[in-house]
DNA sequence: TGCATACTTTGACAATCGTCAATATACAAC
DNA sequence: GTTGTATATTGACGATTGTCAAAGTATGCA
């Protein structure tokens, strides 16, 4: 069952092979940057507020939790690759990252 | 932009309205449980077995853990109901749970 | 320069996590 | 019963996490 006893002269399509260490490790801090419920909502919030974004002064009072805290998930989620920043004046417009999601939608369909 | 000021007289579709509380307190643990590199693995090994299942003792050796660790984040993977087990004398099969990751879709999508 | 606003970083805390050795439980065969 | 195999649970350990108060940084304006 151990896929190292299958038969090396065909290998399976890459796809099919077994996930490999360097491929968790660099999916599985998508999946824990979406672990926490605040960050879930966090990122839900910043999504449904399009290309135009969001002010992350704005993300605090939904959400119920300090403004270092917001601050805190929001670079959890940016250093995943799920959300980026553009800077106007003193705000920070925060906005997902298109298709960022898409290497949890392959693993999902692998 | 936050919700609260929309007008209240046209609701958005279900699916459009923000995570409620509930919603992501659902959802996070399912992301949690993928959200180790090692459980990822586990769950593309189990996930690989198809339905016939693979037995917990062949998954120690290639994820290189203990089986006191591989049997934890088993315990884990089918708390989030990703995974289950079918007993067949001392032996556990393990096999996922078919839609189980139709959350998560749902929230890409959504 | 000074002040105000938006945001980040630091430091601390309790809580949770990943891991393993040791122990316990479940089942089959004898 | 005993013995052996498969798996789970317990207990401990260092490491990481979510949270906030406090302090720091950045930008704009007077």
């Amino acid at each position: 069952m151990y896929y190292e006893h299958m038969p090396a002269a065909r290998p399976l399509p890459l796809s099919r092979r077994p996930l490999t260490n360097q491929q968790s490790a660099a999916l599985s801090p998508v999946f824990a940057a979406l672990s926490d419920p605040v960050r879930l909502r966090l990122f839900d919030l910043v999504r449904r507020a399009g290309s135009t974004g969001v002010c992350s002064c704005d993300l605090t009072e939904p959400l119920e939790r300090s403004q270092p805290t917001i601050s805190h998930h929001l670079k959890v989620l940016r250093d995943a690759g799920l959300v980026q920043a553009r800077r106007e004046g003193t705000w920070l417009w925060y906005s997902v990252v298109e298709e960022s999601l898409s290497s949890v939608q392959a693993f999902i369909l692998r």
